[in-house]
DNA sequence: CTATTGTGGTCTATAAATGGATCATTTAGA
DNA sequence: TCTAAATGATCCATTTATAGACCACAATAG
């Protein structure tokens, strides 16, 4: 009983995903660096890479920020230790965040 | 032939992966909204929406994107018009680079 | 306090992603 | 130019992700 991706995406996401994987195939190649092998050092099939290098939405987040890293491309405009920073600053706003999300019984909140 | 996931990622990937992850549930929380419901919207199911706020990295680059989308949480930093002109620009720098990363038969670039 | 709703976990069947191999083609370097 | 190497594409076998249902529990609103 499961009948995924047909998925659709917006326009915002698919441009993402297409920047990601630009910016991967520009550092690799100014890198001199084969496919055959950053997919060797991410521990990928060099197939896999080619996706991601293609803009393929159904790559795993994991694999492809492993190879942008990889690279030494930031992520959220953030290097190692900002990342670290931001990540406790929301770690801990988000503690101070109701844990459930319920809605008011009746429309407060549905401006999307 | 296929022995896949016994992936490990670098501190970094983690950490990027779970800053995602918990973006996306303070932006939820933050809208009271219930994750079956932003799970609807996003076409697909609470369970995957559970497994991306945990900070799964098994997850896929597009359904995180676009979950992080609706939430209005801005990839790259940019926004709608940001990121298309991003785009465009590393487009441009990418058909300037030399299609292929032949190395030099003798070590210039192996600085990792 | 209580009722109600959201959430986290588990289970199963199915769809999809991935690895690994192969082949043809393109490209850069000598 | 010559040629070794890199890339792109396809195939198949296997692993993995996902949907969808269910349950027990937690937490919020009233």
């Amino acid at each position: 009983m499961a009948k995924a991706a047909n998925r659709t995406y917006s326009l915002y996401t698919r441009e993402a995903v297409e920047l990601l994987a630009v910016m991967i195939r520009e550092a690799r190649l100014e890198r001199k660096l084969p496919a055959k092998e950053l997919a060797e050092r991410a521990g990928i099939s060099r197939g896999l890479l080619q996706r991601i290098e293609k803009g393929d939405p159904n790559c795993s987040l994991g694999t492809v920020f492993e190879v942008a890293y990889l690279l030494g491309i930031s992520l959220f405009n953030s290097d190692e230790r900002a990342l670290a920073s931001n990540l406790a600053m929301s770690k801990e706003k988000l503690s101070l965040l109701p844990k459930m999300a319920r809605k008011p019984q009746r429309g407060v909140d549905d401006d999307f």
